[in-house]
DNA sequence: AACAATTTTGCATACGTATTCAAAAATCAA
DNA sequence: TTGATTTTTGAATACGTATGCAAAATTGTT
């Protein structure tokens, strides 16, 4: 038989006090003496007594869940970046609803999910927003911010790596290591991590007369990276460093190499970006480009925070700097 | 400026009817004519209506949200067990609350959370309950049901793999493969998923006269692994097998033993146990256990759905079969 | 002791929805 | 057309909490 719930209600009359008293009590910064403060939080405990979130949700227009729509939630990056999320959003005082994606662009009903349960904010990872569903997140008071991705339509805050950056000091950091026929294995095309980071590379390649180079989209994936490196051999035998645009593609790439007997840093330099955890396996030990997850994460946190009164701010986009981590897959050829 | 919120009374004056008439217009199974349901609706489109999933819960007593409590996030094998969750769960119209857990024992706080949003279920992945939390689950009529761990305290249910019977067949395997001198990198000590899959593989050993092996400590991790294979052939330089109780701390045991210069699976054969993705990278190619995780989250759902109205059942532990995936990281040395 | 100032507390109410209950409307059969 | 039956609909209410407002209580000053 299920037990009743406990109320406030049910905590005053033990306590011999109002239930105003009692929601008080459990209320900063209100005024309660400290007499009778310590009375209720004794009757409560007593009665196992916990505030109804909804209740309060309801009075108070603020849920305190926070959306955090992810997709690719198998790839090791993103785990980690709601690892990252999650402790510093608790720690504010916030709960996590989590929605796993599957489009490119967040659906109508993942807005509407978020709308109906007044998310505070909701954090976009690896995916994009509709312009009707920036005016439904807009009209309903929902701060949002894109992490990892952006678009240049100036209606949505977003937080980056400054990818172009990025993609430029790897494009110089190979050719210094002496590389001379680079290759580039994408993500998915028109993604702004893939267009920023090509870009960046090719500026670079571009102040060394270097004029163009191999592409293949990896679609961000273990077996993506192995077949583009597959495409792109076949296309030349003479690449000898490849400029994967994330570290699941580099992986790929790297195995396919070594199941033709290439041998990886020797006959061919391969460099990722993220800097995910099994980068630092040996088996790997991927030279790659440290994304700065947890400036990011701070960084979208603030954005969000600071919008989540609804005031109606231009959007900005922060593009923040990570740095190279060099391991043993580029090859020093100078 | 913030747009005032739309309700179901703003709807229902545009509409020309009641509130509970456009409350019915948005449920299943109620009573209101096919005309007036078409005007409702469109007025809603028009406003831009959502229901407010927060009153509709105070009302109903159903959230429908579901909290997972998770750990390890960054072990790869529990985002495919969080995205088969999700999948399952908004398939059934709920919402997922994520819990990034640090202990080994959920915590009163992380309690506290899920109680306080009447979430309508829990799922708790590789940790435990203490009797104070299961008390206060029961208290509130929240189902629980424990993912990949148990204990017999006859209090939770728990769904797991059936370890102990794979821990046996992978130890007849690697007999029946050759191998003589076996070892063990464990997962941290007294867990269950240790201890089952430790007195599986034991319990095999035994029925082959063999009555001991070295035993080393992982943690589950890939420096656990790394260092537990360390250890082991500090101890024993003529191991030729090592069971890993999860695929992470075999990716560990492997780069050690490649960094020492002793080859998988020609010198010492490595099995793990999870088959995450990486398992079947090139790199590693490695033979491991495979859990059974859609059997498994589509069993603790059930199991967590036939509780939800907080019937008092008899906690029950559902070991599901998982099978074996032959790769390349183990010898057949007959 | 009396009065002023401040703090504490309870009453009343609202938040937005779902649902009970009964009235109104619609439908059906004689 | 009338009466019986069924369906639809709106009024009223409750869900559990937070808070405005004013009364009550407490504290401080003269």
């Amino acid at each position: 038989m299920k037990n009743k719930k406990v109320t406030a209600m049910d905590v005053a009359r033990l306590a011999g006090v109002s239930q105003s008293s009692v929601s008080r009590a459990f209320s900063e910064n209100s005024s309660i003496s400290i007499k009778k403060k310590k009375i209720i939080l004794e009757a409560a405990e007593q009665l196992g007594y916990q505030p109804n979130a909804i209740a309060r949700g309801l009075i108070t227009n603020q849920s305190r869940i926070i959306g955090i729509v992810m997709r690719n939630i198998q790839n090791p990056f993103f785990p980690e970046v709601l690892d990252r999320f999650y402790s510093r959003l608790s720690e504010k005082g916030y709960h996590v609803m989590f929605i796993n994606s599957q489009n490119n662009e967040i659906q109508e009903e993942e807005v509407s999910h978020l709308i109906e349960y007044s998310v505070e904010g909701a954090i976009i990872t690896d995916a994009l927003l509709t312009s009707s569903a920036v005016q439904k997140f807009t009209r309903n008071g929902i701060s949002v911010v894109l992490f990892n991705r952006y678009v240049n339509d100036s209606l949505s805050n977003a937080v980056v790596c400054d990818n172009f950056a990025a993609g430029k000091k790897i494009g110089h950091y190979l050719i210094e290591k002496g590389h001379e026929n680079l290759a580039f294995i994408s993500g998915p095309v028109n993604t702004s991590t893939t267009v920023d980071r090509r870009n960046g590379f090719q500026s670079a390649l571009a102040e060394h007369g270097i004029t163009s180079f191999l592409k293949e989209n990896g679609l961000y994936s273990y077996r993506g990276g192995y077949i583009a490196a597959q495409r792109l051999l076949e296309q030349d035998k003479d690449i000898d460093a490849i400029f994967c645009s994330n570290d699941i593609s580099a992986f790929g790439a790297i195995d396919y190499l070594r199941k033709q007997g290439i041998r990886v840093p020797e006959d061919i330099s391969i460099i990722g970006f993220d800097n995910v955890a099994m980068a630092d396996w040996s088996s790997y030990a991927l030279t790659t480009w440290h994304q700065p997850i947890d400036e990011m994460v701070d960084s979208s946190i603030e954005l969000l925070l600071n919008n989540v009164n609804g005031e109606v701010r231009s959007p900005e986009i922060q593009r923040l700097e990570g740095h190279l981590v060099e391991r043993g897959s580029v090859m020093d050829r100078r």
